[in-house]
DNA sequence: GTGGTCTAGACCACA
DNA sequence: GTGGTCTAGACCACA
């Protein structure tokens, strides 16, 4: 798999990770897939899926079970909810909304785009 | 000054100046601060400052004229802009497409929070 | 190592290192030697070779992986001959036929040292 | 006057004058124009050009007369000349031949550009 | 281990 | 005064 350079790949397999749960693919209390497993899938150093895991586990995303594995959350989807709700209007939306003032850009256009954008889902 | 811990400071700085440029704050061709005078008025290292300078002076944002300082190019604006668009149209908009659909936030909220935000400039 | 007095010491670097590219001495993907390896190497402070890297990575000479280090693009070679041709056809030949020109050098004479050249190879 | 970025005005200036010299435009003995009157035509900092004609004096090229100004040293073109082979053969030749080899350029091409260039003086 | 950033301080050429 | 380069050394996130 290819990761971008800018930020950190294994907060960028959490991010994948996340979306598979908010789209219902990890359904609450299914177990995730191996550490190593995953390594291997996406092509990537054992260490840094630990990582992913446990940063993930760190929010109470998921959770272990010694010897079974990692398994996700019951309010999991809430959870990543709030977070990235958080993120959104405290950093993006003002990123957004300076970025359309200086660029000249019309909430419009903003439209537009999003009605293509959901077409093609 | 304060910067944020995510960023690094020189991108900081040159993100600042390029906001100044933006604004009308340094018209075209006009002389920068001098890096020694910048980092004495921001509170870091002049070898930060230097570095800013010659990220900006690597896009054709700024130029150097020997023994005489840093000066804002005639396109720098033009510059900037290009920059920020492509930035915003590759990253930032299917960011915030993404985001709107997994968090169920409509096009209406958005418009209603932009107009708060351009009140209050 | 002994450096020229006259160009920065980060750019002689890097002109050894393109010079090793266009000899197939680093291959394609090839991985580089670390920063701080280099720099005991050649004998120079680690922040100097970091300047070396950022500028060919710059360029898209080479690239950069996270926590494993830089590596040679696919294209560099490409990257470099259309480099080097721009700046031989721009600089480098006019300054060559204005010197002909004033100090009375003939094209045999060129091709005759030409022809030595490339026996000492 | 535009200057270019990368060398120093003063040596630019230097240059200029060495080829004036070369073309005969400055005869031997004959009398250069002032500091300050060179200073307004090529719009620089007059230190800047007593800094050209201090050099191209260490160099004996041109000479002081006390109140009186520069004038062109008799023997100036000869010595302009042998410097320029001087740092024709030791320099530029063997960049150019490296340049030549790397990049696949014959000396037939070299020729057909240098009749291009003669014909258009 | 890897690179990225920053500070502190020095010396240089140049205008 | 101006910017450009370099050393020395530190701390950090990351794989």
């Amino acid at each position: 798999m290819e990761f971008q350079d800018k930020k950190a790949i294994y907060l960028q397999i959490a991010a994948l990770i996340c979306e598979k749960i908010l789209l219902d693919e990890y359904p609450p209390a299914g177990r995730l897939i191996s550490i190593r497993e995953l390594a291997v899938e996406v092509e990537v150093n054992p260490n840094t899926i630990q990582r992913t895991y446990e940063y993930l586990q760190q929010q109470n995303i998921i959770f272990t079970q010694r010897g079974l594995g990692y398994f996700v959350s019951e309010d999991a989807k809430a959870k990543i909810m709030t977070l990235r709700k958080e993120q959104f209007l405290t950093t993006e939306l003002p990123q957004l909304f300076k970025n359309m003032y200086l660029l000249g850009i019309t909430i419009t256009e903003i439209e537009k785009k999003y009605q293509e954008y959901i077409v093609k889902l």
